[in-house]
DNA sequence: GGCAACCAGGCGCTAAGTAT
DNA sequence: ATACTTAGCGCCTGGTTGCC
């Protein structure tokens, strides 16, 4: 039977195919006839295909795809390749196709419109491979096999990765765009459908994330359609898990960003806060004995999640005041128009609240994810104010800072308590003049 | 100019419903 | 109690219209 088909057949067969596109019980398949010009199609189903041109009906050919089959076809002058992941690599003319009607309209009615939509599926199918084997720990994918909406061929084709029991609100992304090359990047929920309950976040959060995203070290990775055939399976996904790794940091950062308020206090702020006593006495790094070795340090990587470290400590004492003046305002010992402020940098102290006499209370926040014993740092601005302010002002010492658990231990140093300790100086100014 | 409503309907997920 | 089926919800939507 087999041997009835003749090559052109098998061309004709394949010309079909590109007609109708590929259905999705052949989208995953092991065996594919190769062309010279380098397209791929299911081995079984184009053996039907073609079967069905020797006979002129639509007699369906029940037979079985093995090496006696493949090597008739293999004779009449066509590669058969083989996929260990029973589903072929994503192809320049695959993205190619989806660029053409991406974003353009889907009518059901329209049979040119529903061919498309078969033409493209095994596109959507193929992103979906992609990221179902593209995860690394803890993190998992919402797949998707969709390639259109709301009357509509998608603009993208993508996958949303995040880590097992987040908000979902802020997720890797991975894709296919309306050019038709792939990307992977970092993105958040900016909107919702018509109707749809799942919330957005709001503008304020959204142009946080894009201020931290701009800032950080992130790129976005983009393989244009032009580069696809340098890679495989074995690549892209190590490539894709190579990128989730060095940017799950960012990610973890993002999702904490994403949220409204970074920590909700309620009655008890004894699990949140551990108040200590002053140490003892703290380590020093600025009188150790040095080796010069030298290591590799991404500087603005270590200093984004110091800055960021710094930020979620203020808040935490932040909602701490404002918990502390609410209870005083409730017993009447202080005014209704007392409020807590966040300053700005440069103002030589974080926070602005008051004592239970309404005076006011200068607030310096210091956050390690450090031991107790760890020293921190005051700059030479900070340092003048407290000279200036020694009654009021008082550093908020955090310590085991925890940004998943949101928890920090902490001992406070009031006013004049900072003489105890020793000034070292880290930093030098070098200029050269007579400056007194 | 900004915003809300509308379009039209594939596909995965989940919860509810039904069969074994 | 478990397996299978089904109903219905919701999705980086963007282009367009109609209202203020």
């Amino acid at each position: 039977m087999i041997k009835k088909i003749k090559k052109k057949h098998i061309i004709d067969a394949t010309k079909y195919i590109d007609y109708i596109g590929i259905p999705k019980d052949n989208i995953y398949n092991y065996y594919w006839i190769k062309l010279d010009n380098g397209k791929e199609y299911p081995f079984k189903l184009t053996v039907r295909e073609a079967y069905k041109l020797t006979t002129n009906t639509d007699e369906y050919y029940d037979f079985s795809s093995n090496k006696e089959t493949r090597k008739t076809i293999e004779d009449l002058g066509f590669e058969i390749k083989y996929y260990t992941e029973h589903i072929n690599f994503l192809k320049d003319y695959e993205v190619e196709k989806f660029s053409d009607v991406a974003g353009s309209k889907y009518r059901k009615a329209n049979p040119e419109n529903v061919r498309y939509g078969m033409l493209i599926a095994p596109t959507a199918y193929k992103i979906n491979y992609w990221a179902e084997n593209s995860t690394i720990e803890n993190f998992v994918i919402k797949s998707d096999k969709s390639w259109q909406w709301s009357g509509s061929f998608k603009s993208y084709l993508w996958i949303r990765i995040f880590r097992k029991n987040d908000s979902k609100k802020v997720y890797f992304v991975l894709g296919v765009d309306d050019k038709g090359n792939l990307y992977l990047e970092l993105n958040c929920q900016r909107s919702n459908h018509t109707g749809g309950k799942t919330q957005p976040l709001t503008k304020e959060r959204i142009n946080e994330f894009d201020k931290y995203l701009n800032s950080s070290t992130y790129i976005k990775k983009i393989i244009k359609k032009e580069h696809l055939k340098n890679y495989n399976w074995h690549s892209l996904i190590s490539l894709t898990k190579d990128f989730l790794h060095s940017n799950s940091t960012i990610y973890d950062e993002l999702e904490i960003i994403s949220k409204e308020k970074f920590i909700e206090l309620n009655q008890d702020n004894d699990s949140i806060l551990t108040v200590s006593d002053i140490p003892e006495s703290t380590k020093s790094y600025v009188n150790k004995e040095r080796n010069f070795k030298g290591k590799k340090i991404d500087w603005s990587k270590k200093q984004l999640v110091s800055s960021r470290l710094g930020l979620l400590g203020e808040e935490l004492i932040i909602e701490y005041e404002k918990s502390k003046i609410k209870k005083l305002k409730k017993e009447n010992i202080l005014n209704d128009n007392i409020i807590v402020e966040k300053k700005r940098d440069g103002e030589g102290y974080d926070i602005l609240s008051y004592d239970k006499n309404g005076n006011k209370l200068f607030i310096e926040v210091k956050t390690t994810k450090g031991k107790i014993n760890e020293p921190f740092y005051l700059s030479i601005n900070e340092k003048a104010f407290y000279e200036k302010h020694k009654s009021q002002y008082i550093i908020y010492r955090l310590y085991e800072f925890n940004n998943l658990s949101k928890t920090s231990k902490l001992y406070k140093i009031e006013g004049s308590e900072l003489d105890d300790f020793n000034f070292n100086p880290t930093n030098f100014e070098i200029s050269k003049g007579d400056f007194s």
